[in-house]
DNA sequence: AAAGTCCCCAACCGCTTAGTC
DNA sequence: AGACTAAGCGGTTGGGGACTT
């Protein structure tokens, strides 16, 4: 016998969100903070189990969150941490806080997934090119320091130790000019004034510094000498601006999937 | 204009992990 | 150490809008 539904419970409402929940569960973790799920539906009154709450606030209502098209530089950036991580779209997601890890788990099964298997058939009979060589060089590399990097058990944090950025992190929140936090005007006063609307066209090289260089950095719960790792990932991610990685991936056949 | 098909993404399901007793 | 519970995570689904015929 498999395990019983989360939420069977009688009265459990499922499927869209009303606007009024949304209101309803903002003011309250206005109030609150996030937390403590599953008091949530029984402080709030909510029809909701406390996961759909969770997911609600974590993928839709969390403040900061950027919503619409990817950008270049975060589609290469994508890219590359797939490659390197496979489908752990919330590690993935803490390179890009203003991304979910819902958001970037849809962009990569409906858009990135498709362009990059069609442009591999296109070039399925073409020989590696020089960057294609190259990018296989550098993955082999990562995945090497990666695995150095994981396998150090109680590494002590040095100065080349990174930690890893976490989406929950409040120095991460930036008010959303979308989202349902409009109905919180005044709420994001108190947010990082640095982090509010890194908008498409702002180079996320200020986000790859304040993952390196801000100290309430948040952790996934290791802290791990990926100095390597990020050197490599964030310096070839951006050279060249729209000549990216992505450009060329497209161009060239990625030949990794 | 209507019907059919495709595509996107919010939300759900169920498994895993972490924390507590 | 083991049981239990809550939270986190990744895979999947389905409603509805966009597009095509």
């Amino acid at each position: 016998m498999g395990r019983p539904p989360c939420c069977d419970k009688i009265g459990v409402k499922k499927g869209p969100w009303t606007p009024e929940e949304d209101i309803t569960l903002v003011s309250y973790i206005q109030e609150h903070g996030p937390g403590n799920w599953k008091s949530v539906p029984i402080k709030t009154g909510l029809l909701r189990c406390s996961k759909s709450c969770r997911l609600r606030w974590t993928n839709y209502l969390r403040p900061g969150i950027k919503r619409g098209n990817f950008t270049d530089q975060e589609e290469k950036l994508i890219i590359h941490l797939q490659a390197l991580l496979g489908n752990r779209w919330a590690a993935i997601a803490t390179y890009l806080p203003e991304r979910t890890d819902n958001d970037i788990k849809n962009y990569w099964n409906t858009h990135l997934k498709k362009k990059l298997q069609k442009h591999e058939a296109n070039n399925a009979n073409k020989s590696k090119g020089q960057w294609e060589r190259r990018l296989q060089t550098d993955i082999n590399l990562a995945k090497q320091a990666l695995q150095q990097a994981l396998s150090l058990d109680n590494t002590k944090p040095t100065n080349n130790s990174i930690t890893i950025p976490s989406s929950s992190s409040s120095s991460t929140y930036a008010s959303s000019t979308e989202n349902i936090s409009k109905l919180l005007e005044g709420w994001m006063g108190s947010v990082k004034p640095s982090s509010v609307g890194l908008a498409n066209s702002e180079s996320t090289e200020s986000l790859v510094s304040e993952v390196s260089e801000t100290e309430s950095k948040p952790s996934l719960g290791d802290q791990v000498p990926l100095a390597i790792l990020e050197n490599w990932l964030f310096d070839d991610s951006f050279v060249g601006g729209s000549e990216g990685l992505f450009g060329l991936s497209i161009e060239n056949g990625c030949g990794m999937y």
